[in-house]
RNA sequence: GGGCGCUUAGCUCAGGGGGAGAGCACUACCUUGACGCGGAAGGGGUCAGAGGUUCAAAUCCUCUAGCGCCCACCA
């Protein structure tokens, strides 16, 4: 199988018939979901090839129930991102985005988009995936401007949008501030600095406190220090001032209970512009916000002698300093987390700014309740536990970012008047005083304020648009971990609060992250990336769907193994050989039902019932890597390894057995194909288009056959078949072990003795010797009650029946012996663990009698075993 | 500080109260007419450790150790 070959041309041909769209069927039930957007500045990675492939399967296999499906496909704007990209193009050219300017850096940006943008969506199209590519979004598409604008003024309109002056994070390489879920904590070995701060007067004989901190430098904006109300070492002391060293300013002790007393000296230097926690103590008890940092983190004005030093040369200067003064006390080793920015992982500033919030709680509210009910719910579930402890815990969303690429703050100022208002359309004339001095908020949003929308914004939203009306709520929703709060959390409030509480989506799938084998994440920038684009060249867009579904469990992490994708391909291989061996067996082919001639037919058609029952269930549950094993063994084990060869005689055999077996292995390669088509679309289409098949089963393509309902295959179940052919899997895989141990040519032929049971067995040895002989190379055989083991034969027990191989001469004895021995321990060890249970009345008296009933059932094989082996090795002694 | 996940064959991992499984790797065999990206056979594991519950524990509970992750106002 050549997957280059077969993908381009069939990818094309789904494209041509236009399969991919979606369409509005009324009084059908769709399927829709909508793509994490990409950021426009990516391209493919591990996550996005296991993502989309889970959104693929999911798609595809509801698309063949004849479900009207919807798959959006887009990309996300990626403020940052995207700045940061267009910015380094500039930086090449020697060139800031000040130097040319907001309107042609915001067109630079459009560039970039135009000419980068679709080299992801490129990338899905070569993974199969079947998003409506006819309808691709954008997040900064002008409909979907307008519904982010629509969304800040409700908003802002509601009150729940509002302006103020606080604590935030800011990247000053960046230079923008970052919700708190956007910086990155990372525990740092640093230092804890006691510093020794003068009293103004002394008071009782102390004439000094000690403050201990991890940033120095922050002290050039201390305006008082904190200790507790009830801490004896200080009670004294509050109230009286204190002589900010370095800066002379006096400030003063209060007592706040925030402080520990346990940590450090037990009092706090208060830098209200510069920790959130200081901004808290400094707004209980009045004091002054002294700013001493620049948005580049250099050192302000209000800095004194230190200003414009960069923040690490201020931290060291200012150590120095207090060292020489003897004012640095001690230098303690201390780890502690220190924040980076998600982007660039520059450490961020708490820094006092004017920003714009969202009032997260109200929005909170309801979508908590909405999987609280269940009418969201999580995948695997534990994660509506962490989902619970953000939302319940939440703080309000700082969304203004001091960009130029992004959706910019609909806010409109009257510089007459001094109004403010939050308008949809743009404003040029103050509707209070009629003044024409208007200027627009110079913030943009942060990206994440745009992409809660999409479950909604790309039905069209705020326009009346029937796809809204039809297609959401969407079904499902897949994506890593990493953005459950960043984003899946925004999506369920946002998307409830502007659809009257409808829910954005019904289940969202946490589906793994990818490590590599050493257990690290897979990052293009640290070289521990490995590229999907690579792997399907390698094995094939199917084989690197497979295997990654075969790597997806209910757990954390994946560890990505490259050999699932070997076996992966190879069973892609394996897929085309095994049809082609069914497509080169056709002459004289006329299609019509299955028929169950043997007890081989109607076994792999019960088989086949049981997969697709397994398939659907395990594909409605999210089971990915069980589903995916289930089928690849049913394929490969089952259909491959027993039924195709089993078929082998009977095509050979010509007339209704040939018609019989032909019609049988249409039927079940069909059925399998169109189970397995979701997770391999390519070399499973391309097969099946070349199947002959009864014209109730055809269509113009696979992706839109008839998915094999499990209740379509019911009438097959059939157990006495299953136990028939377990039965004759054993016999055979027992001969041919004979044959392995001492080397019997497969020419040889092998005359076998059954001991039967009675009647029904020795019918059916006799309705399976044809089997036998072509599976297992037997040329003749005695089935009887009262057989005897002739001299000098094997034996193999099938389902506790009897089956003695006469080795003739050709045996070498003491290797038999050998193995006997093993055996006869091995048994020896199972019977005694068997009757020591047995012979526990608990056991006995309490489990359940269908367990006692097989336990004995099983101590009585082994003890049959034993005295077999027993008997065997008393003949080769 | 709080929480989550993992620890099973050499490797990557399923399984989840009643006979230890897969893929890859390994051993020796098969130029058999779909497939050597194959066939058929075989070796390999006291299921991290300790304690408990139970007639019965790899599986449930507790603790310990190691690895990974998330959250938190760790001056």
């Amino acid at each position: 199988y050549d997957p280059k070959a077969v993908e381009g041309p069939i990818f094309e041909s789904w494209t041509q018939a236009d399969y991919f769209g979606a369409r509005i069927v009324e009084g059908v039930r769709p399927y829709s979901i909508v793509i994490p957007p990409p950021n426009v500045t990516g391209s493919l990675h591990m996550g996005h090839a296991l993502n989309n492939t889970i959104q693929d399967v999911l798609v595809r296999r509801q698309r063949m129930t004849g479900r009207p499906t919807r798959w959006v496909v887009g990309t996300d704007h990626a403020g940052i991102a995207t700045q940061n990209k267009v910015e380094q193009k500039l930086a090449k050219e020697g060139l800031s985005r000040y130097d040319v300017g907001r309107e042609a850096f915001i067109e630079a940006c459009w560039e970039w988009r135009h000419e980068h943008g679709s080299t992801i969506i490129g990338q899905l199209k070569a993974m199969g995936c079947s998003c409506d590519y006819s309808d691709e979004w954008f997040t900064m598409d002008p409909s979907y401007q307008k519904a982010v604008r629509k969304v800040f003024v409700d908003w802002f309109d509601k009150g729940l949008v509002y302006r103020g002056k606080r604590i935030i994070n800011w990247c000053p390489r960046c230079a923008t501030a970052l919700s708190d879920i956007e910086v990155e904590h990372e525990d740092l070995s640093s230092h804890l600095w006691h510093l020794r701060y003068p009293l103004k007067e002394p008071v009782g004989g102390v004439d000094h406190v000690v403050v201990a901190t991890t940033r120095p430098e922050t002290m050039l904006g201390d305006t008082c220090i904190a200790v507790h109300p009830d801490d004896e070492r200080y009670k004294q002391l509050v109230g009286s001032t204190v002589v900010l060293p370095l800066m002379g300013r006096e400030i003063p002790i209060v007592a706040d209970d925030y402080v520990d007393p346990t940590f450090g000296s037990g009092a706090v230097k208060v830098t209200p512009a510069h920790d959130p926690n200081d901004f808290e103590i400094g707004e209980r008890h009045g004091c002054a916000k002294v700013n001493i940092m620049n948005a580049d983190a250099t050192i302000a004005e209000a800095g004194g002698q230190y200003a414009g030093l960069d923040r690490y040369e201020a931290r060291k200067r200012v150590i120095e300093d207090l060292d020489a003064a003897g004012l640095l006390v001690k230098t303690d080793d201390h780890v502690h987390s220190v924040g980076h920015c998600y982007r660039c992982h520059t450490v961020i500033e708490p820094w006092l700014s004017d920003q714009w919030f969202v009032d997260m709680k109200p929005l909170a509210a309801p979508a908590i309740e909405a999987v609280r009910d269940g009418r969201v719910s999580f995948h695997p579930k534990r994660w509506e536990n962490v989902y619970y402890h953000w939302m319940e815990n939440i703080r309000d969303w700082c969304i203004s970012r001091q960009l130029w690429w992004g959706h910019r703050i609909p806010v409109f100022y009257c510089d007459d008047c001094g109004e403010m208002l939050a308008s949809i359309e743009d404003v040029t004339e103050c509707p209070k005083c009629g003044g024409g001095n208007i200027r627009q908020d110079e913030d943009v949003l942060d990206t994440w304020f745009s992409s809660q929308l999409w479950p909604f914004a790309t039905f069209g939203w705020p326009e009346a648009d029937p796809r809204l009306d039809y297609f959401y709520p969407t079904s499902v929703l897949s994506t890593a971990r990493d953005i459950l709060f960043l984003w899946v959390a925004r999506m369920v409030m946002s998307g409830m609060y502007f659809n009257d509480g409808e829910i954005p989506f019904n289940d969202v799938i946490i589906h793994p992250t990818v490590f590599n084998t050493e257990g690290k994440r897979m990052s293009k920038s640290l070289g521990t990336g490995v590229d999907p684009l690579d792997l399907m060249e390698h094995y094939g867009a199917d084989g690197m769907r497979f295997g990654l579904m075969l790597q997806v469990t209910g757990n954390q992490d994946i560890k990505f193994s490259e050999d699932k994708l070997l076996s992966s391909r190879n069973f892609a291989n394996k897929i085309w050989n095994a049809s082609r061996f069914v497509l080169m067996h056709m002459e004289g082919y006329e299609p019509g039902d299955p028929v169950p001639a043997t007890v081989a037919d109607r076994w792999i058609l019960s088989r086949l019932a049981a997969l697709s029952a397994r398939v659907s269930e395990g594909l409605d549950t999210y089971q990915f890597g069980d589903t995916s094993r289930e089928l690849y063994d049913f394929f490969w084990s089952e259909f491959c390894d027993w039924y195709i060869e089993l078929s082998k005689a009977r095509l050979a055999a010509g007339g209704e057995q040939r018609l019989a077996a032909q019609r049988n292995l249409v039927f079940v390669l069909d059925r399998a194909l169109r189970l397995l088509h979701p997770m391999m679309p390519f070399v499973t289409e391309a097969i099946w288009r070349k199947l002959p098949l009864a014209e109730a089963d055809q269509a113009e393509s696979l992706m839109i056959a008839e998915w094999p309902d499990a209740s379509g295959l019911v009438r097959f179940e059939d157990e006495g078949a299953e136990r028939s052919i377990s039965r004759l899997i054993e016999v055979v895989t027992g001969i041919r072990g004979v044959r392995a141990r001492y080397k019997l040519s497969p020419r040889q032929g092998l005359d076998v003795v059954f001991k039967t049971a009675g009647d029904a067995e020795n019918q059916w040895v006799q309705s399976e010797f044809g089997d036998m002989a072509s599976l297992a190379g037997v040329s003749g055989f005695t089935a009887d009650t009262a057989a005897a083991k002739p001299a000098h034969s094997a034996t193999v027990i099938a389902s506790g029946m009897e089956v003695y191989i006469p080795l003739e001469g050709l045996v070498d004895f003491e290797a038999e012996a050998s193995r006997l021995s093993k055996e006869r321990a091995r048994i020896a060890t199972e019977l005694a663990r068997l009757e020591k249970k047995l012979s526990n009345e608990g056991f006995l008296a309490k489990a359940a009698p269908e367990v006692i009933d097989k336990d004995r059932a099983k101590a009585a094989e082994f003890a049959d075993s034993l005295a077999l082996v027993e008997g065997q090795l008393a003949e080769l002694a």
